[in-house]
DNA sequence: CCGCTTTACGTGTATATACACGCATCATGG
DNA sequence: CCATGATGCGTGTATATACACGTAAAGCGG
């Protein structure tokens, strides 16, 4: 029986989907670095997601949600659900604001003694990657990847 | 009552978790990039994450659900999490080897028609980016991810 | 052939992510 | 004031991710 005309392009496109992707090489790479970073902060008690919402809430002071979770690039809804653990936790506190529909995120005391054992774990990982990967180099890649989001955001 | 003693250091590195850290920078970008290629799979009923997937056993035929999982750098349980959907859906076909202990993963003829549209829509994506972004500009970025990726992997 | 190790995998649990939808509160024009 | 639209959030649901642990099968030395 005769073979199904070749289909280059379809072909091309399978091949570029796991080596051309944005969208892959990000989300791979996002699970391999994450699991680097969170080995290290594991014995902190906290998690890779955990700790730029701690770091936000630190630096942002009581500050509302919707913002916050706008600075982390995360929808509002996700970050409702991550700070429950936090919350839990008493990393951070959610407080009510003068407009009764607002939720302050603040970090706790208990919260502050965390993020500094975690900043401590954190620079290790950092180090270690710097190290590995140059230093200028990393620096280089993250402003392409701020560039990138921007690109991507709507 | 007298001020706290600055800790540059910590302050430091605070600033630095949300602007020079790997993890954080490629767990952000990644959030925004895979929303804008989601919103195009929408219509094809597939999602960001399951493409990789249907390219790989598209393009590595039956292959045991370990070497799969290693060449889309995740973890073996996640692709068998991931999996169960594709399953349900009849895209992939989980079959046993002659190794009792290894499961094949395969394309189905309705994951290849799926895989034939899922293109289409991943490439309108991909070319937005590329064009907004630069084409050149992406290749070298992929390519600099996957050195970090190197890097981290243990 | 048998016991031990190694390999390949699934499950329980916990967290992360975000869309669709709905609710309460605020602001504003009349 | 008050109706109406805008704003700020939470919840239901679905998927994604991975660690710890357990199980079955294969390999292997004796």
């Amino acid at each position: 029986m005769a073979k199904r005309p070749a289909q280059p392009e379809f072909d091309r496109d399978c091949q570029d989907i796991l080596t051309q992707c944005a969208c892959e090489a990000l989300r791979r790479t996002s699970r391999t670095v994450t699991s680097r970073y969170q080995e290290n902060l594991r014995a902190v008690g906290i998690t890779a997601a955990q700790l730029p919402i701690l770091v936000a809430a630190h630096l942002m002071g009581p500050v509302p949600l919707s913002p916050l979770a706008t600075q982390l690039g995360m929808d509002r809804t996700t970050l409702t659900r991550n700070l429950a653990g936090l919350q839990e936790a008493d990393l951070v506190s959610v407080d009510p604001d003068v407009d009764r529909r607002v939720r302050l995120i603040s970090i706790t005391p208990t919260g502050r003694r965390a993020l500094r054992r975690a900043t401590g774990a954190w620079r290790e990982a950092q180090s270690h990657v710097e190290s590995a990967f140059g230093r200028e180099r990393m620096r280089a890649l993250i402003g392409e990847l701020e560039a990138l989001a921007s690109v991507a955001a709507r």
